[in-house]
DNA sequence: TTGAAAGCGCTAACAT
DNA sequence: ATGTTAGCGCTTTCAA
């Protein structure tokens, strides 16, 4: 409700007490007892007269900007970041904090981003949010040290700073598990083929499932190729053109199920009673405009942008326990969004 | 630069003169005289101690916060939220202005964003930047009065706030011309349904480029729908069941051409050879990863979130030509990407 | 050409 | 239970 030019010695005067009642009833400090009468009349005046604090005063007084950065990569090309900003923002405005937001290019090996954060800190950011564009670990810039700080999507070469990721493992057993209990016994995994996070543990989850319900792994029905649209839609010819083609296909993510799916166009295979597939990544544009709409895994974006700042929260409250949080990453839920891709197989 | 810790006094005590002269070295402030002698010490001393202004400080002093507001409705669902914001972000910093940015719901009718307004004016923004998802008309809330404003991709209904929007009939001529010029003549065009100001530009581009090449325009080509997958695929097919079909679809977005693209891979139809297609809107994730790459025209949401915010930089140093902004928005240029989906027809 | 000092609006230590 | 006052770090007026 702030009103410009109104300030606390306008409230002070028309309520007839001092400025520092007037702060302590507005801050509601602690241990300063106030008559109730008193805190009315004081409380009475701020609102007719529309009064806000000043924060830059407030703030320089305080030392406290109530400023914090995300330092985000490749904010453009993905909805991700979107999601991890919206979170992130809920969260900080929750706790009457104002989100910064610095958009980078995608970490060209050894920069780190040193001048990002630099703008950051230039800026008097209390502290810093750090986010990938997908699931890695990453050396943090030496001027990070010093700022209480939290990774999202990312983890610490290091060790010493909380991170916060997506739990693949979960993420691929729930897809998995899903397609398992439809009825599907030979599924195949189109993985994609960089050296990174994701790439291991959707395998260990699609592993984990099939070796729990005691199904054989067919090694031939694991393909790998980059996580495009092309290459996807390659590995899926190659898998659905066998003879003993899977009846369902897990997908790494949502652009190589697209291509799978043109695979199953082409073979003339009906998704899903043909040939049921689950994707990963929920991306919206995507996964919810093909034919059908595509069964996947969505990954919690929104929710690690939450977490994220939460816990910046309350590192910078110092509370101690938080700083043990570094040691391992947190990893947070990836659930299945069931939209029409899966059925059960034809004949079982 | 900013070490925290070293004030203006630490550089002044080093530089051995006064806080004043270091103040007017650093800000180079004008009409100054200082001998160069001296700045070269200051800026030496600056240097050596990792000297950096504190914002706060400075912001109370000149009532400057620093800070300009971006409202963007919708940021996590589309990407176009996030050209927005890495144009005014990079526009921002080259200004040495911090971008705070606040999510808000699509305005549903009347409440207008009150609240989302006013967060940011007890952020103590200079300025806001009111983003919309989609090109419309607004109105804008009352407490945006009083300050300096730009509209990004809607226009005021009051005509009082200066606006930048997508050139829209431009947009839609670059397509068409670009589908007239490989040699179509018989072109059909499916639109949006919406009563929203890209339905009628889009279609005036179209009527435009038919009637200068002299081309006979059938109205029964131009169809309507809800802009989606699966109502794009409908009036796909509608208009390419039709004995004398089109060579060519224009579609009012990427989505509907994504249905397009299905609708012909059901009649058989090879996209370019038998069928040309164009979208709009150049959504990465469906217009490079259909097969083949479609081509459309690009939104300038980067290019608007630039302009927006150098507006606002004048309108802020109190230019008076910019208040006269506000008579008409400025539409910047709707580019056409070409990737893989027009080629000449067949038997021409 | 340079410096002293006031004061932006607020909080908090200290008085009363 | 409430008030007086110093001072956060800077810019800027005014004086030297």
């Amino acid at each position: 409700m702030a009103v410009r030019g109104v300030g606390i010695r306008d409230v002070a005067e028309l309520a007839g007490v001092s400025v520092t009642t007037v702060s302590h009833v507005l801050n509601d400090t602690e241990g300063m007892r106030v008559a109730p009468e008193t805190r009315a009349r004081v409380r009475e005046a701020a609102k007719t007269l529309g009064y806000g604090p000043n924060r830059m005063a407030q703030a320089l007084r305080t030392n406290r900007s109530g400023l914090i950065g995300l330092l985000s990569e490749e904010i453009a090309t993905t909805p991700h970041a979107g999601r991890i900003i919206l979170g992130a923002q809920n969260a900080a405005r929750a706790h009457d904090l104002t989100l910064v937001i610095i958009n980078t290019e995608r970490e060209s090996s050894g920069t780190s981003h040193k001048d990002d954060v630099q703008a950051l800190i230039d800026r008097q950011v209390e502290a810093v949010l750090y986010a990938t564009m997908y699931h890695r670990q990453v050396s943090l810039p030496p001027n990070l040290q010093g700022i209480p700080a939290v990774l999202i999507d990312s983890t610490d070469r290091a060790g010493i700073v909380p991170a916060v990721v997506p739990d693949e493992v979960g993420g691929a057993v729930a897809a998995v598990t899903h397609l398992v209990e439809a009825g599907h016994r030979r599924i195949g995994f189109l993985n994609n083929d960089d050296d990174v996070p994701a790439t291991h543990e959707r395998l260990i989850g699609f592993r984990q499932v099939m070796q729990q319900h005691g199904l054989p792994i067919d090694e031939s029905l694991i393909v790998q190729a980059p996580s495009e649209t092309l290459p996807g839609y390659a590995l899926a010819r190659e898998v659905l053109d066998r003879p003993d083609r899977p009846t369902a296909l897990f997908c790494y993510n949502d652009r190589m199920a697209m291509g799978a799916y043109r695979a199953a166009a082409e073979l003339g295979l009906d998704i899903p009673h043909d040939l049921s597939i689950v994707g990963f990544d929920n991306q919206e544009l995507i996964a919810a405009n093909l034919f059908p709409g595509l069964t996947t895994v969505a990954l919690p974006h929104y929710e690690m942008g939450v977490w994220a700042v939460e816990t910046l929260v309350h590192l910078l409250s110092g509370e101690a326990e938080y700083k043990l949080l570094a040691d391992r990453p947190t990893r947070l839920d990836c659930p299945l969004v069931i939209r029409g891709s899966v059925a059960p197989p034809r004949d079982n």
